[in-house]
DNA sequence: AACTCCTCCAACCGCAATTCG
DNA sequence: CCGAATTGCGGTTGGAGGAGT
């Protein structure tokens, strides 16, 4: 039975956090580093699943976020990548320095995907829609045809040039793509923390 | 000025993958 | 080597705020 994932108890919050949820975590990282999702929310006197405190963390509260609007550089740079790897956001993240997955994945969806269609490309494949495209009726669709006018039409020439194969999504399992935008400063995962 | 509709983002959910005992 | 536990990922949703009427 019980595959109770994290919050068997119902004692955890949920929804938006909290200013003081948020000092309690940044506080408890500070001082014992990431890790150990799963007793992390009890150490740190926190009523959340572990998960949650992950996931709060990773978009939000850590240090070497980015934030802010994207940059043309980083726009192209996504969809150069998705076209490459397709909905593997964690992936495209990791190549995109101070951003996170859930950040791009939001960003695809509501503007590159708009901007792209708008252009009479298929978000999910790269290549030219077609009129036998099925008039789906997902709500990010009917926006992005309700819209069809992108605010800044101003990209990168990455014409249909490659993907001469039928299949769509590649084989590559790490492949060293070029595309990446240097960093600032560190590396993520050599990220140390201002510790305090 | 009030109301309605639309957009965007933070967070949740369930499943997959990985790690641990 | 196997099963259980934990972490990580991607899809999806709810609601706050903004724009338009």
């Amino acid at each position: 039975m019980g595959r109770s994932p994290c919050c068997e108890k119902a004692h955890t919050n949920k929804g938006a956090w909290t200013r003081e949820e948020d000092q309690r975590l940044v506080a408890y990282i500070k001082a014992h580093g990431e890790g150990c999702w799963r007793s992390l929310p009890k150490a740190a006197g926190l009523m959340r699943c572990g998960k949650s405190c992950r996931l709060r963390w990773i978009n939000y509260l850590r240090p070497d976020l980015k934030r802010g609007n994207f940059t043309e550089e980083e726009d192209d740079l996504i969809i150069n990548l998705h076209q490459i790897l397709g909905n593997k956001w964690s992936q495209i993240a990791g190549r995109l320095p101070g951003r996170t997955d859930n950040e791009i994945k939001n960003y695809w969806n509501t503007h590159i995907k708009r901007k792209l269609l708008a252009r009479g490309i298929d978000p999910q494949t790269h290549r030219p829609l077609s009129a036998a495209v099925a008039p789906s009726c997902n709500r990010q669709d009917k926006m992005a045809a309700r819209s069809s006018c992108s605010p800044e039409t101003s990209c990168a020439g990455h014409s249909s040039d490659d993907d001469s194969g039928g299949t769509s999504v590649p084989r590559l399992a790490n492949i060293d793509l070029n595309l990446s935008i240097s960093q600032p400063s560190q590396h993520p995962s050599t990220r140390s923390l201002p510790e305090r």
